[in-house]
RNA sequence: GUGGCUAUAGCUCAGUCGGUAGAGCGCCUGGUUGUGGUCCAGGAGGUCGCCGGUUCAAGCCCGGUUAGCCACCCCA
């Protein structure tokens, strides 16, 4: 068989690579927990009628379909109500277990959930078909106070700064509330809210110019009314004082609406918690947009300072019909991490590493095949202590076994003691193959720096 | 789904005017008689993505196809 070729948009990490993962995923886990989110898993599937009440992302959906199924089978119409598609992310899934089990849930439901999630859509630098999200969210049964809004964005920032000391950069939150710039944008006489923020979203990439022709021509907007748009989306900054840019921004044009002083209320507070509790963390930004049509309130970006070009990496937003069954509804608000998206970037740019693929921290070298069993039980004696050994796989020569541990970043070679002529058998040696130092060592009591017990996740400039 | 670019050794890449395939790194062996890394010497490894066409002759030119990368769309 030719040699198989990496599937584009499959990520698959070497083991050093995974150390790394592994570490961010336990990482964000704990702080979630510290949070007190309890952890969820969801089935990998949906019915295709639920994931596609997301709107637009039909098209990325991947559906399951059995090989031997028959054509001829069913009714097109009765399978289409049963078929099934691969979860996209893990709001839809959670909003339906919510709705699933909210008999059985006790209200405020807080729960992180981390998961591959698969998007039929083309592979680019930092985005994937199959990725692994990270996801907080909390739900109300009813209602759901607005302090919520602020808490999960400044849980996230936690989780992501506990990420901080093995080198990843600093993280923004950039927030806005869906209620200022709807509120806005009525005010100056734009209905097509959706539309607006969709054209708004582009500025970044193709400038205001460009953004306001398109206003003009998607969306009928006039000259003044595009001239608004991209003026509150100017509008940026880490303390309240936005608030009140935008709300002289709104009386200049005469587009105060009640709509927007709720939301302005609320970017307010979330700002003024954000500037108390996470200072320099949180930054409004009233260009923010998100695509997904399903916010009512708050909505999150984060971009790693110094790879904004990678895109979000966290984001999220307040829902308010997201989980309902038509007589109760479940308003949540909640973020979700782009896991493989930002440990792609940690060790594509060379940011973080691990300080070895391996677990092991000690190679037992082999003398010959006939003393096999003393090598052996070196490695059951360190085990038993916790000290993860493994046994050299050939009694080759001893440069070779060294070579063994040095090509996987194994610190430690442990030498079994050997037969002197007149029959004694001398002391066993641990050798530090990083340094060279060789030392005598019992099996029963030697033990490894802290620092190597196990493979260790840092900064890549300190390796 | 649309557009642009690319495809040569395990990796990164060169390959002139169309004339039978190269480098660096990595790997293996030996120098080193059971202690790696440096150094020296030697060696293995290629259907030039795939299919077809032009030509006496194609890695190179042409067509198709597949895959990858980038941009759009959308988004973590």
């Amino acid at each position: 068989m030719a040699r198989p070729t990496p599937l584009s948009g499959f990520p698959e990490w070497l083991t050093d690579g995974r150390v790394v993962e592994q570490y961010v995923l336990d990482t964000l886990r704990r702080t979630f927990e510290l949070h007190g989110f309890a952890g969820i898993e969801t089935r990998a599937v949906e019915p295709l009628d639920q994931l596609l009440r997301k709107g637009e992302t039909s098209k990325e959906v991947y559906v399951l379909r059995r090989l031997q199924e028959d054509a001829d089978g069913e009714p097109a119409v009765d399978r289409s109500e049963k078929q099934l598609g691969l979860h996209f992310d893990l709001t839809v899934p959670f909003a339906r277990y919510v709705l699933e089990n909210a008999g059985r849930l006790a209200f405020p439901f807080k729960r992180y959930q981390i998961q591959k999630v698969w998007r039929g859509e083309r592979p680019q630098d930092g985005r994937f078909r199959e990725f692994v999200q990270a996801d907080i969210d909390v739900v109300g049964a009813g209602e759901l106070p607005y302090h919520y809004e602020v808490e999960l964005p400044l849980a996230m920032a936690e989780a992501l700064g506990a990420l901080r000391d093995v080198g990843v950069p600093e993280v923004r939150i950039l927030v806005n509330n869906r209620k200022v710039a709807e509120g806005f944008y009525r005010g100056l006489g734009l209905d097509d809210v959706e539309g607006v923020l969709r054209q708004v979203d582009k500025l970044d990439k193709i400038g205001p110019d460009a953004v306001a022709e398109l206003l003009r021509a998607e969306q009928g907007a006039t000259p003044e009314q595009a001239k608004g748009c991209l003026e509150l989306a100017a509008i940026s900054g880490e303390d309240v004082a936005v608030v009140e840019r935008v709300r002289a921004l709104a009386a200049s044009y005469d587009a105060v609406t009640e709509l927007l002083e709720t939301g302005l209320g609320e970017l307010a507070a979330l700002i003024e918690a954000a500037a108390r509790r996470a200072p320099g963390v949180v930054v409004a930004d009233l260009k923010i947009a998100r695509g997904l049509d399903y916010y009512t309130g708050s909505v999150y970006e984060t971009v790693l300072v110094g790879h904004e070009q990678l895109g979000s990496i966290c984001s999220g937003g307040r829902y308010d019909t997201l989980a309902s069954d038509g007589k109760n509804t479940y308003p949540g608000v909640g973020l979700s991490i782009g896991v493989s998206r930002l440990v792609s970037r940690l060790l594509s740019a060379g940011l973080v590493t691990a300080t070895r693929g391996v677990p092991t921290a000690v190679l037992v070298a082999v003398t010959d095949e006939a003393h096999r069993d003393r090598s052996d039980a070196v490695a059951a004696a360190l085990r038993a202590r916790g000290v993860p050994a493994d046994v050299a796989p050939t009694a080759a020569k001893f440069g070779k076994q060294i070579k063994f541990a040095d090509r996987r970043g194994i610190p430690f070679v442990w030498f079994p003691g050997q037969a002197e002529e007149d029959g004694t058998v001398g002391p066993d040696q641990v050798k530090d193959i990083r340094s060279g130092d060789q030392v005598d060592a019992d099996a029963a009591s030697w033990a490894p720096p802290a620092e190597d017990l196990f493979p260790r996740v840092v900064p890549a400039a300190a390796e």
